[in-house]
DNA sequence: TTAATAGTTCAATAATTGTTGTATAGTTGA
DNA sequence: TCAACTATACAACAATTATTGAACTATTAA
């Protein structure tokens, strides 16, 4: 996971139209669905479906196999999860047991500390 | 977490100046940091930093508390763990056992699973 | 009180993204 | 082969988002 792939799967979910197709993806998973139950589950013209499909399946958030004339689209699950490891990978300059603890996040930078430094000396790039 | 807020969210991370915003904040958790020190590590010009960070804690993303003539921003991290169970609250009709195991996400419709109808006369919405 | 600093708002412009109809390519069944 | 069907590619247009400089508000220090 690197910036660029993160920055398109954001883009590829700050869409309504595709975010509702991808739940609604993750929703059938496994057996996925083909493109026109999308479209009429959705209520979206075929064209408007296929560049939204295009993007989710470019940034591979979907996979997409044929089936005859179908194209039938799967949501991928993983990328998600790598997708937060690689948010949260240097959290807390590389101690996140500061943030989370175990399976829970809820410790995690919601607690307002005391301010440390007015004025930083040193950053943390 | 519902749709709006959702997209919201992920327009939010969809911009590469964001999103080096919010992991440069997520690095310096819980601490912090000031615009200021922002748009010097990240050699932004201030109207334009501003710009992204107004989004970002519209979004909820960010908080910002005012030290004297600064501002300090912090990272919500919570707010993406929230984001992730959104996502994947009906992964796999209501059974996310065929896709999580634990805290592992790897078996997630990752797999190829046999074609199970060409035409579904159900859908799963 | 005055000058300097930190940060935001505003307005203008540039750049990107979304939507739609038409045309096209591939598949299926008669 | 031919007509119907599924889906995508393309082009035109609409809508949204990003960037910048100038002006403005608030805070701090002299």
């Amino acid at each position: 996971m690197d910036k660029q792939l993160a920055t398109t799967i954001f883009e590829s979910l700050a869409s309504g139209v595709r975010l509702d197709v991808f739940r609604l993806l993750v929703k059938n998973a496994p057996s996925g669905l083909v493109a026109g139950e999308i479209a009429t589950l959705l209520a979206l013209p075929p064209t408007n479906l296929s560049f939204h499909l295009k993007a989710l399946t470019q940034s591979g958030l979907l996979s997409v196999v044929q089936e005859g004339r179908y194209q039938r689209y799967r949501a991928n699950l993983p990328i998600m999860q790598e997708l937060i490891a690689y948010l949260t990978a240097e959290c807390c300059t590389g101690h996140p047991e500061q943030c989370f603890d175990g399976d829970s996040a809820s410790g995690c930078c919601d607690t307002e500390p005391s301010i440390q430094s007015t004025q930083a000396d040193s950053y943390n790039l």
